[in-house]
DNA sequence: TATCATTGTGTCGTTAAGACACAATGATAA
DNA sequence: TTATCATTGTGTCTTAACGACACAATGATA
């Protein structure tokens, strides 16, 4: 199908494939050695950038919904997704800009779905990005890992959302465990300490820390160090996937100071 | 308007008000002395009991919708309500229910937005049920308050809506004040106490409940002890508004055994 | 006036957490 | 070959929070 023709039926028909006026975005923070960034869209024409979002089937769970969009975005599968909260400022649609979107694309509409205000749902996932080639959806030009520290403009409450995200996924880093998919099967204490900080944009105290890990017994300590690294070599630890499992549903319940 | 008119209106005409497939449920608790009662809608015709629900009309907010549901069920106004979980199940449609609700009103329908899935919010609020008379909804015949022992059947998933609410509302005994508007104006220590006992259904050290609540700094002790009681006077307390309604935002943070 | 259930207040031991010390390691440099 | 030194592994000390518990004070009732 042509792009534009794409397009139109997405605006004329696509509301008798997906619920209406409700929608989900996810927040997908991308994590690879000492940087965490955030993958956002850039719209086509208008260039500004959003989180990568989409609409929920008429036959299919959310959750489903947010899976079927990351892995749409970054090919990824089976990784851990929440909803965080709902966004349901009356400002929210997106008319303006899809009615501008579909001049430039050289269609005329008067009414769509897709003009339509959307209460939003929130979801977080956390992913390794060098595993990750970026997708951008047929409404995107470009899709790109940003850091956190210089993000672009974003459209309507993006920015919000993605700030709540963020505060959202510092916290549970007290009750659910952090780190498979995101580092090597085998792994170092620093290295997992690396991720925590990163995440929280603070240092941790690396005995305190250590203390805290082993106490949730989410890690099994292997027989072997780390080779050819310079001073002393750091012991390799893998998850505990029994027990990282269970921690995720359960919690784990310790405070990082 | 007579009732079928107003139920057929609404069948048919309820999409222009409305945002579609998306509801909200309010798990309206009520407590007075030592109970804990939960709000339930009885349907007209078929008699399974139901949340107290609504639709997020097209120009509100969200959280203004739960208040509205609120304010129509209990007439109550300026009550703390938070949103705690979406529920999507995609057999969340009330179809068949409402195909035999009308059938009952003597009314044909082929189609409705009322007869598409629903994705619903679920929202917490905790209020002094003998300040409460219950109203009961246009398609409900009766609104009574339960026990949380005693649960009659209820509607699609609302049983699993209500546990979880609850589980919400006991975790967050820990984060933010709760007794305002539950309490009279002055109470004692013990009458607070019994109101977190009779949510978290269980016992609480009455010496390490009083440190910890004093802790949190949301009270402020009079110079007068309850008149007229068996025994020993207990010491009369009211809210500190100021710091409790800056604990309801920012959280208290302790831990309650 | 004694009784007694209840309230107000304090103490003790345990546990979790933050701060910090010191020995062990192993590649690198002298 | 040996000393250096950044880094890791492990332990201790102190403080704060909390659960368990003791005891005195109160005030209506018997």
């Amino acid at each position: 199908m042509s792009f534009e023709k794409e397009i139109a039926s997405h605006f004329t028909n696509g509301h008798e494939l997906y619920l209406r006026n409700i929608s989900v975005d996810c927040v997908i923070f991308g994590f690879h050695q000492n940087e965490l960034k955030v993958l956002l869209l850039q719209a086509k024409y208008a260039g500004i950038w959003a989180l990568p979002g989409g609409f929920i089937l008429k036959d299919e769970h959310m959750d489903e919904a947010a899976k079927r969009i990351l892995k749409n975005r970054t090919g990824l599968n089976n990784i851990f997704m929440q909803q965080f909260h709902v966004f349901s400022n009356p400002g929210r649609s997106t008319k303006a800009i899809n009615q501008q979107f579909l001049k430039n694309v050289g269609i005329e509409m008067k009414e769509s779905w897709m003009f339509e205000r959307f209460v939003t749902v929130g979801y977080t996932a956390l992913v390794d990005f060098t595993k990750v080639e970026p997708i951008p959806d047929v409404f995107s030009a470009a899709s790109e890992w940003h850091h956190l520290q210089s993000l672009p403009e974003m459209i309507l409450d993006h920015r919000n959302i993605l700030d709540t995200a963020l505060q959202q996924l510092r916290t549970n880093l007290n009750y659910h465990p952090v780190g498979y998919n995101l580092l090597p099967e085998k792994f170092t204490m620093p290295e997992l300490q690396i991720l925590y900080e990163t995440i929280l944009n603070r240092k941790l105290d690396r005995r305190n820390f250590q203390r805290k890990i082993i106490g949730t017994k989410i890690l099994k300590k292997l027989d072997e160090t780390k080779k050819g690294v310079a001073h002393k070599a750091p012991n390799y630890y893998q998850f505990d996937l029994k027990n990282y499992k269970r921690a995720l549903q359960g919690g784990l319940g310790f405070q990082l100071s």
